[in-house]
DNA sequence: TGTACATCAGTGAACGCGCGTTCACTGATGTAC
DNA sequence: TGTACATCAGTGAACGCGCGTTCACTGATGTAC
């Protein structure tokens, strides 16, 4: 992860005029379809900048694509920090990836492009995840099922959440039906006890309103 | 759907090799990674009898990904065909969106790579599904959340299920216990009853012992 | 069955353009004294 | 504070190659008589 060896104001300009443009295109289409040229035409700088800030395209297309998967999870991390309970970290995870979709769509579209359908361990989505079912389990708060496929159970509906809030065009009162709806069919199919579920799915909702 | 109209064998065998090759390097790539060389070249054809037989190389794509399609959706519609109860249904679709990802990874790559995550009501997986959700809430077979948020929250299941299903090199055993723990997470979330599950989750696991 | 002709599909060389990458030059920013 | 020099980053014209698409030609397949 060489951390940026300082840049000057000048060229930290243009660079955040390149990776800022980045994000707006790919969250339209794949790197492959996009030339150097609109972006550079979009950042309003010349096409020979664009080498000075990174080696090639796809170095700049995984520049964009990392700084926006460690936002997402410093925020998750950020989020349940000082909660203790596993179900409620995993449900915590789900509910900052769909805020994450509806306050940054463009960002969001090309985490998952960038990711594709990977179900890997090293996907942002799953990374601190792994402990928390491994937890639950362990406190047999879930079925036994959980054990081995909670993980990808929970990565897939998170994906298709985020996916699913940045396609259609949500008024805030169906995103929170929709978050809360996936969050009880999720952790019901986890076997997360009644109470638990609803007593989260509450809170959701809850927070929501207020925010 | 324009049906071709009656190739000459000549030509018939031109376009199979095109389709064949095209199938295995859908597979390992997106489309726009691929040169008509390349394609060509494993057809053993020459590059002009490519566009004999497609008007460009986005139709070429096309053609594969809708065969592949229709394949699923056939497969899916005949193991269907003369079951009643919604709930087998769904897992039905499932269970035969594995065992086809296990039986052609070529073709579930391509399918999962075309329609990418997409939500859609049109996608291949919830062609039919939509119907059998509705029937099974009427019923009040599922959880309330379903009616609203289960094909959503299923088609996510699935697709996750099967790019792993492809990803790892599994062996038919674990394949098969992956298998029976998203269909019985799954449907627990959706909120049929534990005899319900736990009697499909058996009847796949027979079944796939004897085949 | 044989011959002449028409159509259909295959072939690969050639074209040309889009686009990634390079580079010599310029202007701006920073440092030494 | 002012001047000379060094470095750093921006600029855009030019290059060149990869690749999609075209086309004139050839050989194969089919049809008429």
């Amino acid at each position: 992860m060489a951390a940026q060896p300082v840049l000057s104001p000048r060229a930290a300009r243009t660079r955040a005029a390149l990776i800022s443009a980045g994000f707006d295109l790919l969250a339209e289409k794949p790197i492959d379809a996009i030339p150097i040229d609109e972006v550079v035409a979009k950042a309003g700088v010349a096409k020979g900048s664009f080498f000075n800030h990174f080696a090639d395209k796809q170095a700049f297309a995984e520049a964009i694509a990392t700084e926006v998967r460690l936002e997402l999870e410093d925020q998750i991390a950020r989020a349940n920090s000082g909660i203790a309970d596993p179900i409620e970290r995993i449900a915590g995870g789900m509910r900052v990836g769909a805020e994450f979709a509806l306050s940054n769509p463009k960002r969001t579209a090309v985490l998952l492009r960038s990711h594709g359908s990977s179900t890997a361990r090293a996907h942002p989505l799953n990374k601190g995840v792994l402990g928390d079912f491994e937890a639950a389990c362990a406190l047999g708060l879930l079925r036994p099922e959980a054990k081995d496929s909670g993980v990808l159970y929970w990565l897939g509906l998170c994906q298709v959440l985020m996916t699913n809030l940045i396609e259609r065009p949500f008024g805030t009162a169906e995103a929170n039906r929709r978050m809360a709806d996936m969050l009880i069919l999720g952790l019901s199919g986890l076997g997360a006890s009644e109470d638990h579920v609803v007593r989260i799915a509450s809170r959701l909702l809850n927070e929501d309103r207020g925010s």
